[in-house]
DNA sequence: TTGCTTTTGAAAATCACTTTCATTTATAAG
DNA sequence: CTTATAAATGAAAGTGATTTTCAAAAGCAA
């Protein structure tokens, strides 16, 4: 799975005939073996732990490539921070959100896809993505 | 509608114990009289073009007292820009965006809500709110 | 190795707001 | 109608997240 990853970016790199650095390698081994949504900050602090000398504007860079490349997606939970989580090829998925203690927790759900199909085709919509976010409490805060 | 919200406002400025101004109405009056969907910036400068001395930190913060009060809500498309829509009573509804145009369209639909409350429901959740945009390519640009 | 391009890190810049603060207003009290 | 007082305003400075700039460093092909 993160060996998987690994390929897909150094072809991507290859293909966009960019270089693979050892700040690539670095953030892209610590991405991988974080928690699933990870803000920019977070990941900064980790890299910086064991990498003194990495910089801020090279871990934005890097996770804007992550993006490109498909093997991560930028989220935002309209706290102001920017997420990005794994991305698998072709899965997507929803999330719900506790507004009390910020668990996330991911989820699918087909009939919810269909109806919105349906939605958009009456509208004369294609739908190139969507975002359905539901904010609440979870059972642990309840 | 335009007088009920004017009304809604005009109560909560008084219950907060706040004072009527004639920037708040004029701002009042140029958003209720503006497209569904306006940003902070498209409104401030509609506002300029009649009224060039009124301050940028005043639109804000009339804004946030708008949402405050129940007659507008705060919304947020993903390309740093927030917008205010009218807000109706006890009244929600989604999003269609045309990733090229940029028009939205509004809808609602029960069968999806109802499907988000069993997906909470069966991880516990209990849902306070939710965000739902479907973003793809509009009739008129396909 | 050389030559050319990309990448990096640090610092400055940008962007969308938010706060500060001296001044002006609205409103209540006299 | 004053006066007092608390809130509102506008300009400018401040924030915080993200981007850009730029000189130096590092990849990579020949």
């Amino acid at each position: 799975m993160k060996h998987a990853k690994k390929n897909k970016f150094r072809l991507f790199i290859a293909q966009k005939g960019l270089k693979s650095t050892r700040q690539r390698d670095i953030i892209l081994d610590c991405f991988l073996s974080s928690s699933r949504h990870i803000s920019i900050e977070e990941l900064y602090l980790k890299l910086r732990s064991k990498n003194p000398n990495i910089g801020y504007a090279t871990v934005y860079r890097t996770l804007k490539l992550f993006a490109e490349s498909g093997i991560a997606r930028e989220i935002q939970f309209g706290d102001g921070q920017t997420r990005y989580e794994h991305a698998n090829e072709g899965e997507h998925h929803d999330h719900l959100v506790c507004t009390r203690c910020g668990t996330i927790i991911e989820f699918e759900n087909q009939d919810i896809e269909q109806l919105q199909q349906e939605v958009a085709g009456a509208h004369g919509f294609q739908i190139e993505n969507h975002k359905l976010e539901l904010y609440g409490i979870c059972a642990k805060c309840r």
